[in-house]
RNA sequence: GGCGACGUAGCCAAGUGGUUAAGGCGGGGGUCUGCAAAACCUCUAUCGGCGGUUCGAAUCCGCCCGUCGCCUCCA
């Protein structure tokens, strides 16, 4: 297979250092919570992990987590609570989301602040190869001492100081010098060290828990291309220099960046930081369409945020789970889909720089073939396990969303819609076969009890609640059904409508009716 | 100012020298259905503009127009 490196610019050949495949991915700095562009990244290096384990590797991921930097800091002053309070929240419901995206978690998740030990090492080590130098309580990396900075970033020193933003820090030999270590301030949390009370520099901590944890060369580094300068490139530079051993990294790899697509959502958030958590998208969309709408284009281009296109992922999702779910025995024989082609274009283009987008479109296409196959009923059980275990590659589930979600505003909508639909059932008496008339009789009563319970113990029992409004709705099917049988369409039309402003759909099949949650 | 991307149908997005220019969403027509829904069939682009290289370019080169990212904490 083959990856575009960072490094060199190019697609190369992928080859492992050793048997098992290291990678290292840039984990968050949990202060607030994560958002779209969080989920983009995260999502697509699950895809890696996930892929590389398809094709037989043994994976070593690890991902930090940075819980001591200055943004931290501040926000937990603001907040009056202490750095890992706040770290701890966020670690917390940053698991939460991702657990929620279907994002394996990685073998490891070394925090910053048990890494100190690791980076004075290395910072101690760097001075006494006269790549670092302490002046007063801060230590200094000494860019000029390395030939190859700004390879990764594809730019020299010269060109970099030709840029008008930088500014000389007063104690520094060289302007792009950068912090290894820095003296603390007094009220801010410090560790001992040679030079002082300080704590960690931006960029030292990645390099101490990569060399701690994967060793002096490893694979795989990825993260988002906003992290490819400066703090990639100065990993390199202090990781390399500490080490003597180059490449420090083998492959580097880097997504494109989220935007924010203000047009969709203008009335929404006008505020600047039009920034949309993971939670928040979660509560609209399944996470199954979120990866679909990652995923659906290449890792290294840039997204964009839309409802629109979301929404279309959603349908997306849809279509395949649709696909997935379908009747699996039939009586014509199993149907002849070549599953070995799928699957061989399937990693053919995925063995190229990971296309998920290809990739997707490989699901559609077995999908399609299905659909078809199904309806003139063959089995397609195979087919079936073929496309869940494809699209579990790319981290899909393909389960339908959950039933319900059981909240004072819906349970209103369900007992007013099924009292708007009784108000009409009079007209029930003209039917002319009295068992049918028995039959419905029976269902009305059965949903009046229950709807009865619902207003009842509404809000105190939430489990119950569910089930039974569960019930209403199977009842409400069944009621349906009978309905149709007696060519009351109206009655039958209306029970549908009012299931439809509950999120629910309903799809008449051979097999008899089902009903959905739409989101 | 420096470095680097991108511009393919109504929208999202593959493809990077020769294929009928993937796939998804949307839309039109049809099949199925009491009507729907789902599904299936079918239609829906000549690739920002202008030049050039080539037997042949969406794919290579040049210029122009437009959008964007990084250079500062950020996945």
């Amino acid at each position: 297979m083959k990856v575009f490196n960072t490094l060199s610019g190019q697609k190369e050949e992928f080859v492992p250092q050793g048997d098992e495949v290291t990678v290292y991915v840039c984990g968050i700095n949990p202060y607030a919570d994560a958002h779209i562009g969080h989920a983009m990244s995260y999502v697509f290096f699950d895809v890696v992990r996930r892929y590389l384990e398809f094709r037989g590797y043994k994976v070593k991921h690890v991902q930090n987590v940075t819980d001591i930097e200055d943004n931290i800091i501040a926000h937990a002053n603001k907040l009056g609570v202490s750095v890992p309070e706040l770290t701890q929240k966020y670690v917390e419901r940053y698991e939460e989301d991702m657990k929620a995206l279907n994002v394996l978690p990685a073998h490891g998740f070394p925090r910053a602040m048990g890494a100190i030990d690791k980076m004075i090492e290395i910072v101690q080590g760097l001075i006494e190869k006269g790549f670092a130098y302490a002046v007063s309580g801060n230590v200094y990396f000494r860019v000029r001492n390395v030939p190859d900075y700004g390879k990764l970033s594809g730019r020299s020193l010269e060109q970099m100081m030709a840029g008008a933003r930088i500014e000389p820090g007063e104690d520094k030999e060289h302007p792009m010098d950068f912090l290894l270590w820095k003296e603390s301030k007094p009220d801010e949390p410090s560790w001992d060290s040679p030079w002082g009370k300080g704590r960690p520099g931006w960029h030292i901590e990645c390099s101490a828990m990569s060399i701690r944890d994967l060793g002096e060369q490893i694979d795989i580094h990825g993260g988002g291309q906003d992290v490819l300068f400066p703090h990639h490139e100065n990993e390199i530079a202090q990781s390399e220099s500490f080490t003597g051993k180059k490449p420090f990294v083998k492959y580097w790899l880097h997504n494109g960046l989220l935007k924010m697509h203000e047009t969709d959502e203008a009335k929404m958030s006008r505020s600047l930081g039009n920034l949309i958590t993971i939670r928040e998208a979660l509560e609209k969309y399944s996470a199954d369409a979120i990866r679909i709408f990652v995923l659906s284009s290449y890792y290294r281009s840039p997204l964009t945020y839309s409802e629109e296109t979301l929404e279309a992922a959603e349908r997306g999702a849809e279509r395949l789970r649709q696909a997935a779910s379908r009747i699996r025995e039939g009586n014509q024989g199993e149907a002849q889909i070549d599953m070995a082609g799928y699957r061989n274009r399937f990693i053919e283009v995925m063995d190229d720089d990971f296309s998920t987008a290809q990739a997707l479109a490989t699901l559609f296409d077995l999908a399609r073939e299905i659909n078809r196959a199904d309806e003139t009923g063959m089995d397609v059980s195979k087919a079936c396990d073929t496309l869940v275990e494809l699209a579990g590659v790319l981290g899909l589930t393909l389960k339908e969303p959950e039933a319900l979600i059981i909240n004072p505003d819906y349970v209103g909508k369900l007992v007013a819609g099924w009292e708007s639909v009784e108000q009409n059932l009079a007209t029930i008496q003209t039917i002319p076969d009295e068992a049918i008339r028995v039959e419905i009789g029976n269902v009305v009563g059965l949903i009046d009890r229950n709807i009865e319970s619902i207003k009842e113990q509404l809000g105190e029992n939430v489990e119950g609640t569910l089930v039974l409004a569960n019930e209403v709705i199977k009842a409400q099917v069944d009621l349906r059904t009978h309905l149709r049988v007696a060519k009351q369409f109206q009655l039958a039309d209306e029970i549908r409508d009012g299931l439809g402003e509950l999120g629910i759909t309903l799809e008449d099949t051979s097999q008899g009716t089902v009903w959905k949650r739409k989101r």
